[in-house]
DNA sequence: GGGTATGGATAGGATAACTATCCGACAGTG
DNA sequence: CACTGTCGGATAGTTATCCTATCCATACCC
């Protein structure tokens, strides 16, 4: 197929096909003559996927094209894998001061003790973690940290079910593109179930019991 | 203090507080006279809240605006509240066709049930929901629809144990700034999160018991 | 063989989030 | 009270990201 039907069985306009060309993230067609290239439904599917990938994982273009380059190379073990997808969401920061960063690394340290996790100091998601415990804290909110380990007990189960996830299948392939899409759409349908959660539990606890004045607007209202 | 301090205090550069100034992210200072302004306690607090959505939420810069007007429109309901800030955060999306997304409209409607969840048909997460899990059955990994149950019984916890945080302080300024730091920040901590009990399980399952190749790397490796 | 589509290159546009510059007005110092 | 540095407010410029638009020589299709 060409650029044309690619287009149309994708809803990506060709303009946008030809930029995501140029930027790596499509590998080129087959050329059959200097300038006429042949698509085909790998095509499709890694279209798709980087789509995916940027509009519902809110990827960039670039971060997108890191882990599609981890696809494409064969035979990388799972575990640099799914390094490689997180390391291409993550975005690191940094904004505290040192003192308030200090008390939250000794937290974040309890916490890994407590939750029996082995994570390099240098780990990224660690440094993020910390500097987030920093943040609440200079805000005044150091007690949402008692929900810390509410949430590293999720986090443990989901991470669980998800690796067993990926391991179902063991061509090589497969894994590899199971551990991108987990970590980065996991991250999307885990952000949004909590919304959806919070939206029926404070429905429940605060509109139920007691009705509330009358223009008042639940989450989705004007 | 004036707005130097105010730039020291917070470590955010003058332009930049100018900037939220001119955006309404931060109330003016008081003028003393037509071309002198002073800044208080109330300002610091509030010029750190706009970094850590901003920088920590990964809200934009008219996202954290809403949310924070919200902060301002005094005895605001939790509920409507948290709706907002939930508003503010969603970054609404359609891509999938029409025939993928009616079979996710009707797992997601089973899921809810399943779960005990009263959600709006409209609601903005839930059609956030449908979407994307079009996508990763347009992708072909239907069965990461496995997962759901647990990510939503993972969701009600997390959910339940928040409200609960937010409802420990009765005063209505403090309920909605915690309803808006919990929605925000939270979304990172638990994304965080995950990503590190995915690092730690990763790390038992496919590298403690077989040792892999020379320069292999592990989430955070070169 | 003539209109339409294609590939590849280059340029242009939209938006977001700052950043720089200016200028006339203070403010603190001595 | 002069002087040096900072301030508030306005306006313009910058950088990065993610596309669109336009060209043009070729190729496909009827």
């Amino acid at each position: 197929m060409r650029i044309g039907e690619l287009s149309r069985r994708t809803g990506v306009p060709v303009p946008t096909i030809k930029y995501y060309l140029r930027e790596g993230l499509l590998p080129p067609g087959e050329l059959s003559s200097p300038n006429q290239a042949s698509y085909d439904d790998r095509h499709v599917h890694r279209l798709k996927l980087v789509r995916a990938l940027v509009d519902v994982g809110e990827l960039s273009i670039a971060a997108a094209k890191d882990v599609l380059a981890a696809i494409d190379s064969p035979g990388l073990p799972v575990h640099s894998m799914l390094g490689r997808a997180q390391r291409a969401v993550i975005t690191s920061r940094a904004g505290t001061d040192d003192e308030s960063r200090e008390s939250a690394r000794r937290e974040v340290a309890d916490l890994f003790d407590r939750h029996g996790w082995a994570i390099k100091e240098h780990s990224t998601s660690r440094q993020a973690l910390v500097e987030l415990l920093a943040t609440l804290r200079s805000l005044g909110h150091d007690d949402f940290i008692d929900l810390l380990d509410d949430y590293a007990a999720a986090a443990a189960t989901l991470a669980t079910a998800e690796i067993d996830w990926i391991s179902q299948d063991t061509t090589s392939d497969v894994m590899v593109e199971r551990a991108i899409v987990g970590t980065v759409l996991g991250d999307s349908l885990m952000i949004t179930l909590r919304r959806l959660a919070q939206e029926h539990e404070s429905a429940t606890r605060f509109l139920d019991g007691s009705p509330q004045p009358d223009r008042v607007s639940g989450p989705d209202g004007p």
